[in-house]
DNA sequence: TCTGGGGTCCTAGGACCC
DNA sequence: TCTGGGGTCCTAGGACCC
């Protein structure tokens, strides 16, 4: 067993926002309150976010849209595609008022936070908890819920029964044994971080059927079938903090852009379009961390859920020296698409995954190569990104991503970037 | 007609070296 | 003809997360 460090008597809290997407929809436009309401993944694909009613219908999360369509009309519901500009300006505003109470807080994703309350001079936590919720409800206009606990993973189940029992009011303290055994002996196996469908089969043919069994697992037998992961899952429950609160994240060490498309693509020339926009966006994303990658790689698939000849398969290329540079990226990709490409397939995905990723300040200089930070194709990439920061994306970019773009994803039932575009701020009628 | 996108970590096994 | 053992590095694949 190798060594794990861990903390005693951490106390931290989870900030998890109640059905995130559909929450940020009904901030602008109340009509959606108390109706069901999901919101679509990318291309209307995937039912990725639902409201408490679309949950009482029994539509499972992941479902593909068009199987519920009617179901959901038939409620008075409505599906939306999903508004990442606006889920990403609301997330900012949630993060920005749980910043104000601590300092130590690990943005965990686009609807979560772990906030290390060590050292705050907190008497009850609960109040503390809800009271939190009340704020950030009148802020921002997001219902959260709060779960506090000593290690992430009992925050995230203190988080999860906070959620659903009413009596809690959206805001779960467990500290006291007594609490912590009654929360993890109704708590399925499954719904415990960190263990998915695989363990969690794994588990309940083993006897294990909820938290509670799980914890008083022996410590050999987790550790010999699930890793050193399953292994800290234990510590956790047993209240050790061995997940750290991460509160500077690192930089990605993969960088990926792909989609589907809205429609099937045959032709070379849709495709080349597409991979320069998504070779575009990966540098972007590099750029914003201050890194250079040293590898490329370019993926085409055709669609699996139909029936008919299938092609998926990936072309990589060195960096040398690395880049950031989207000029050089994009060429590249699309001598990759063009050697990966082969005519007669109706093809659905493509992406662009950029890796061995390194901080731009790190490259050693070469003799040969000019220093990048020094060099004219750097200046180029900081002009373009701050117009397209300051003007909205894509106010410049590379003629090879093309203007018509008919590849795109369908987005039909688009909500207005209510805070990030002037054009479409709400109106007040007067 | 219509089934997402973007990440991380761990392990096993092969290649290679001495 | 015989054919060890230990170490490192890399990659593919599988598990998980939201």
């Amino acid at each position: 067993m190798q060594q794990i460090g861990l903390k005693e008597n951490q106390i931290i809290a989870l900030v998890d926002c109640n059905n995130f997407y559909v929450s940020c929809e009904r901030v602008f436009n109340p009509k959606l309150q108390k109706r069901p309401v999901a919101v679509l993944s990318n291309n209307d694909g995937c039912i990725v976010s639902r409201s408490n009613e679309i949950k009482a219908l029994k539509i499972p999360m992941g479902a593909p849209g068009f199987k519920y369509a009617a179901l959901i009309k038939q409620h008075n519901g409505v599906m939306l595609s999903s508004n990442y500009a606006l889920y990403g300006d609301m997330s900012t505003r949630v993060m920005e008022v749980l910043s104000r109470f601590t300092p130590a807080l690990e943005e965990y994703s686009i609807d979560e936070a772990f906030l290390n309350l060590e050292g705050l001079v907190i008497t009850d936590y609960e109040a503390w908890g809800r009271n939190l919720k009340r704020i950030v409800h009148r802020w921002t206009g997001i219902p959260v819920s709060v779960g506090i606990s000593r290690s992430k993973t009992l925050a995230k189940i203190a988080n999860h029964h906070a959620k659903r029992v009413p009596g809690f009011k959206g805001g779960l303290a467990l500290l006291e044994e007594k609490r912590i055994e009654a929360a993890l002996s109704r708590l399925d196996v499954g719904e415990v971080w960190g263990v998915g469908r695989q363990y969690e089969k794994f588990l309940k043919q083993n006897g294990i059927q909820s938290a509670l069994d799980l914890r008083n697992a022996e410590d050999k037998f987790i550790d010999r079938y699930m890793t050193v992961m399953g292994y800290k899952t234990l510590l956790e429950l047993k209240g050790y903090s061995c997940i750290e609160l991460d509160e500077a994240p690192a930089a990605k060490k993969s960088i990926v852009s792909s989609r589907s498309f809205g429609r099937m693509v045959n032709g070379l020339s849709d495709l080349l379009e597409a991979v320069s926009s998504y070779a575009t966006r990966c540098a972007e994303k590099l750029r914003e961390q201050h890194c250079v990658a040293g590898n490329l790689t370019v993926f085409l698939a055709t669609n699996r859920f139909k029936e008919g000849p299938q092609y998926n398969n990936s072309r990589s290329i060195s960096l040398e020296p690395p880049s950031a540079y989207t000029p050089e990226i994009v060429q590249k990709a699309l001598s990759l698409l063009e050697e990966l490409y082969l005519p007669g397939f109706e093809y659905k995905k493509a992406g662009v995954m950029l890796s061995e990723i390194v901080l731009e300040a790190d490259v050693p200089l070469s003799i040969i190569d000019t220093n990048y930070l020094d060099d004219k194709r750097f200046k180029l990439m900081q002009a373009m990104d701050s117009l397209n920061s300051t003007y909205g994306a894509d106010t410049l970019f590379l003629a090879s991503s093309g203007v018509k773009q008919e590849w795109q994803m369908k987005r039909s039932k688009l909500s207005p970037r209510y805070t990030t575009n002037w054009q479409e701020i709400p109106k007040v009628k007067t």
